[in-house]
DNA sequence: AAGTGGATTTCGGAA
DNA sequence: TTCCGAAGTCCACTT
């Protein structure tokens, strides 16, 4: 890992052209090749990158300055950034690293509802989690106290989208005679939040919504194991 | 902006709980007091991170280690950043970047399909771009050699997503009796490339799709401005 | 201020 | 390997 900070100007011309003006900056050179230049402000996202894997070359413009090459080895693209002063230079051999650690977001949410099926409506049990069809699973199925089949779309954040793809499987589900011995299979969407369009567009796709509190589920799931 | 090399370990907790073992790597401090903890690796995106406005309280951990406090000011979230070894540590006055410019990608590919909807399907004729409607503008509105008004949705690559969009269109448009008056409303949809799930959606919603050649389009361009 | 759609998205998992 | 959906997405633009 090599650190430049240094006045530069950066041009990028691949799937779109960029320009950045000549400004001090922080160039991050990836042993892999991958550059990352950052300024002092923004996100985590650099004001312009080159992705690995990529080869810089180093040489020198007409004018006279440093200049740095990057070009990507599979994809199309190249980044060239002008240097007019390197204010700091250094490397640094940092290793492998271990990586990163993540608990899940919509998987455990999944897995919570799929242990309590009822918090979503009353009297509803669990058919099985990952319910296939022709065009991908339904996140859970489901039937009710009267015997209805039920699908489930769990998100993190309910959207237009997921309204959109609860009602694909709900047409595929109900041509299936099986599930449809006792009426039209039913639809839930659920969600940490849903956004006021979605809950309209559900509305008028006859699904129900159902905002899931991940906190209180958490409870629940602690307070059941602690009784075994 | 503040560079430091460190050896360290990571927690942070907040949408997610996450967790980095101790290793070296790069911590870069902004000035707004975000944080960006990058490896040797990877792409433009840190192993962990924490978005601004959020600030900063360097202290000492139980075992005497130097450890950093991260919190977010507006939204929830905590990193901990638990330091054994600092190999370099600097700090830099960067300045306000002027920021990028950047040329455009789909907004370009719309106005020079705007230019020649001929290469959409043959005799088709803008009307207009950007054409309202109630849930949004569609991207172009045409005609075809025998009069039927053809809605286009413009998408740089062509997913399920976009079909879904074009088909709102299309619904609502084919209420218009002013746009039906030769017949219903035809869709297109145009892109780099169409996944194959979108093309499918496509036929089976009776939406056309054209593939869309950016060079071979901005070559069009270039030669009709060469005659003038 | 909140919502919506695109991204040089990146990242992970499944087919 | 490729495809597809999610993201602590970020980001710009619209309502």
């Amino acid at each position: 890992m090599r650190i430049v900070v240094a006045s530069c100007q950066v041009d990028y011309a691949g799937r779109l052209t960029a320009h950045l003006p000549m400004a001090k900056r922080v160039l991050m050179i990836k042993s892999d090749g991958s550059v990352l230049i950052h300024s002092d402000g923004g996100s985590y996202k650099p004001l312009n990158w080159m992705s690995p894997p990529c080869s810089i070359r180093e040489g020198t413009s007409e004018d006279g300055q440093l200049e740095w090459i990057v070009t990507a080895t599979k994809a199309d693209g190249t980044l060239r950034i002008l240097i007019d002063e390197v204010h700091h230079d250094s490397s640094h051999d940092l290793g492998v690293d271990p990586g990163l650690q993540k608990d899940g977001v919509e998987k455990h949410l999944q897995e919570l509802l799929a242990e309590h099926p009822a918090t979503l409506a009353d009297g509803l049990t669990l058919v099985r989690r990952e319910f296939p069809t022709a065009i991908g699973p339904v996140d859970l199925m489901c039937r009710d106290a009267s015997g209805l089949s039920v699908a489930v779309e769990i998100k993190r954040r309910g959207e237009i989208d997921g309204v959109e793809q609860l009602t694909r499987y709900l047409e595929l589900l109900n041509r299936d005679p099986l599930l449809t011995t006792k009426g039209q299979v039913r639809g839930i969407f659920a969600a940490q939040e849903i956004k006021p369009q979605a809950r309209v567009l559900a509305a008028d796709r006859g699904i129900a919504c159902a905002v899931v509190d991940y906190d209180a589920l958490r409870g629940m799931d602690d307070a059941e194991h602690r009784l075994f």
